[in-house]
DNA sequence: ATCCACTTGTCGCCTATGAA
DNA sequence: TTCATAGGCGACAAGTGGAT
């Protein structure tokens, strides 16, 4: 599957406010958004879920792979191994997830370098193997009646390693003109060393090392048109060596904050120059993301609160 | 002068990983 | 199987500096 809903504009803009924010470096931009709770209601709250839903359809297959049996269907949560995933994960686990779908929903929909057309074929939950194994224990101990709390700390997972996420361009042909590369993070209270880390990430020179084996390995178990289509232009770019193609970097930061002092600092991270522990010379592009009430969020979209 | 937001460093907890 | 190491994360505490 590819992935494939979008928003509304309007609502999606009622939800996460745009705040505008002083230009600098052409080559370096930031964006802004401030959450308005009361906007994420029905119908609109729906759609979200759905969104989120469609992000980890792919994981979910993973998780079932193996299991499919024409006698046996997953409507019962007994049985299923993708059961519980991912709203019984650790509250942390759910904030990273929410903070790469939060990177795929900007680029997809308010764009990233000057473009409006990038595309996230698929999420790369699938890889966050440690967490996907700890499903099974989870869902183990569900079946068994055993008390778990979801929170507690010997549940938590830590993230997984490597790029969170990419965005593509593509043309009519099925050929890919530029690639973004999306490093995210979702954090409780702001962290310069969490965003620092972030920019260092970013700055491996080579496009092969961030997740495109990983996005071609899960094209590969689709077999629909636009699934291979999907993957022959991305093995193509990868043949290539990727010297056919234009590189974006972006930090996709969410925080449960926002800052007070000085009074007009409106952003975590800073809008006017690119961050000193990004050391290529790509186009890059902050998008953050200020949450006054997470938790709130994360109860809402991970655990049907 | 005082308060409080913010930064930075450290510590402990826990898991994954791989070597012995 | 056991052990040491590395790494992610939250919590805490001390220090800095803006706001009033």
């Amino acid at each position: 599957m590819i992935r494939k809903k979008r928003f509304q504009l309007t609502p999606l803009n009622n939800w996460l406010v745009s705040v505008p924010l002083p230009v600098g470096d052409p080559q370096y931009s930031l964006r802004l958004w401030r959450e308005d709770r009361s906007a994420l209601a029905a119908p609109f709250k729906d759609e979200v879920l759905a969104y989120f839903d469609e992000a980890f359809e792919d994981a979910r297959k993973c998780l079932r792979e193996g299991f499919e049996d024409d006698l046996c269907s997953f409507a019962d949560p007994a049985v299923d191994p993708a059961a519980n995933f991912p709203g019984l994960l650790h509250r942390v686990t759910q904030q990273g997830y929410l903070g790469e779908a939060l990177g795929a929903l900007a680029v997809e929909h308010w764009g990233a370098g000057g473009h409006n057309d990038w595309q996230v074929p698929a999420m790369l939950f699938r890889f966050h193997s440690a967490e996907l194994q700890h499903l099974a224990s989870i869902n183990d101990r569900i079946a068994r009646g055993v008390p778990f709390n979801q929170d507690a700390t010997p549940e938590m997972r830590p993230g997984r390693t490597g790029d969170d996420a990419l965005a593509f361009r593509m043309d009519d042909e099925g050929v890919i003109s530029d690639v973004l590369v999306i490093e995210a993070k979702c954090l409780g209270a702001n962290n310069n060393g969490t965003i620092a880390e972030a920019h260092e990430k970013l700055s491996t020179p080579l496009l092969k090392n961030s997740g495109f084996r990983e996005l071609i390995n899960i094209l590969d178990k689709y077999d629909t048109g636009e699934a291979q289509k999907w993957r022959a232009a991305l093995l193509e770019l990868w043949r290539s060596g990727h010297m056919t193609v234009s590189r974006y970097d972006c930090v996709s930061y969410g925080v449960g904050a926002q800052p007070k002092r000085p009074k007009t600092r409106e952003s975590w991270m800073d809008p006017l120059k690119s961050h000193s522990s990004y050391t290529l010379k790509y186009p890059l592009v902050g998008l953050e993301y200020q949450f006054l009430d997470l938790a709130g969020v994360v109860d809402s979209i991970f655990r049907g609160k």
